[in-house]
DNA sequence: CTGTCAAGTCAACGACTGTTTACTTGGCCC
DNA sequence: GGGCCAAGTAAACAGTCGTTGACTTGACAG
């Protein structure tokens, strides 16, 4: 079926959902490699082959381009296992695999948060996100005595590697070095999902 | 011994050190509760009570005034045990006990490198600080198998919780609720000790 | 072919950043 | 008590930031 939208289909340059997916694609990979204070509206409307002032069009403000990138990301439907003795080496195949061919455009929730956190307002959001996407789901997955603090606990494990690995790029965690490192963490996680 | 500088020190107002050292105390402070890049020049040279120029004067740049500020800390000697067995409880009661009554000024060193890892320059002093002054030594204390890596993931499971517990406030860790969370980071801490 | 509305650009605003230069002021020495 | 140098200030510079209003341009309908 050959274009589903208009009869005849000329390649109009001139599309405001083309453009704006554009946009967006330019934001979720500015703002993860930079954060959401040092991403100017200038260098993503730059990226996507726009004018700044089209954002504040389309997304009413920075912030508001923002919560669009944020919304559909954080949930870890993918990445938990069928076995729950799985959960571990589930974890740290799932990390493996997104280091081997990085997502599509360069989208990465949690380098996101880790370089965002620094803007109160983009702190807010983060926040409602994670705890609502991630940490409760995960937490109900989890079961058991303390689940919600041992949920905490894993994010807050794989927070903290990524701040390590792959923000400040330290020298405990040669980027050769990868399967030592994720041998290590491995029966960390299992370990929290076990204490019930 | 009244007064051991000067016969009659008679409280003068100008005087470098003491104002170079307000300086520096309102550095510390606000470089962690802000983060190296939203703190500014004038903002901490206005809660020290002087003019802006003078950083400049002193510490020739923010950047000089943060490394001053870098200078002294990140190392944990004193929050180690003297038993290996109690490292898990030791590191918790560090923790728990600097909650209790929070740092003299405002100081924190885990929460400055959380903010500041948005700015790339800041983030090459914290690694080289980091590696040298924490993981290494502590890796070096831990000894045994991968005991690098181990000091890793020691110090990205502290920073993770601090990330969760402090600066975003997750939900997973309300803060009348730190013995819970602490009662489930100890043996956590204590099996990266272990595995060697 | 022309009218029309959305898509997109341009330029400017006001606020903020770190830094520098020229200046004023206060306290100690002779 | 008068010089003199350090301590400290004031003002401006050159950027960058997000946002806004008025403008131009493109593509489709009649």
């Amino acid at each position: 079926m050959p274009s589903s939208c208009s009869p005849r289909a000329p390649a109009r340059r001139r599309d405001a959902t083309v453009t704006r997916a554009g946009i967006l694609r330019a934001a979720r990979r500015q703002f993860t490699e930079l954060g959401y204070e040092r991403a100017g509206v200038r260098q993503i409307a730059a990226e996507a082959g726009v004018t700044a002032a089209l954002i504040n069009r389309y997304f009413g403000s920075k912030e508001g381009l923002f919560v669009e990138v944020l919304s559909g990301a954080f949930q870890l439907a993918g990445a938990l296992p069928s076995v729950r003795g799985e959960f571990g080496v589930a974890l740290v195949r799932y990390i493996t695999a997104h280091e081997r061919r990085p997502p599509e455009d360069g989208f990465d929730p949690l380098l996101l948060i880790l370089r965002s956190i620094s803007s109160p307002s983009a702190l807010e959001l983060l926040r409602d996100r994670l705890d609502r996407r991630t940490i409760h789901p995960l937490a109900r997955w989890l079961g058991g005595k303390d689940r919600t603090t041992r949920a905490g606990l894993v994010v807050a494990t794989l927070m903290g590697t990524a701040i390590l690995r792959k923000v400040l790029r330290s020298s405990a965690f040669p980027p050769g070095q990868v399967a030592r490192a994720m041998s290590c963490l491995a029966p960390l996680l299992q370990g929290i999902a076990d204490h019930r």
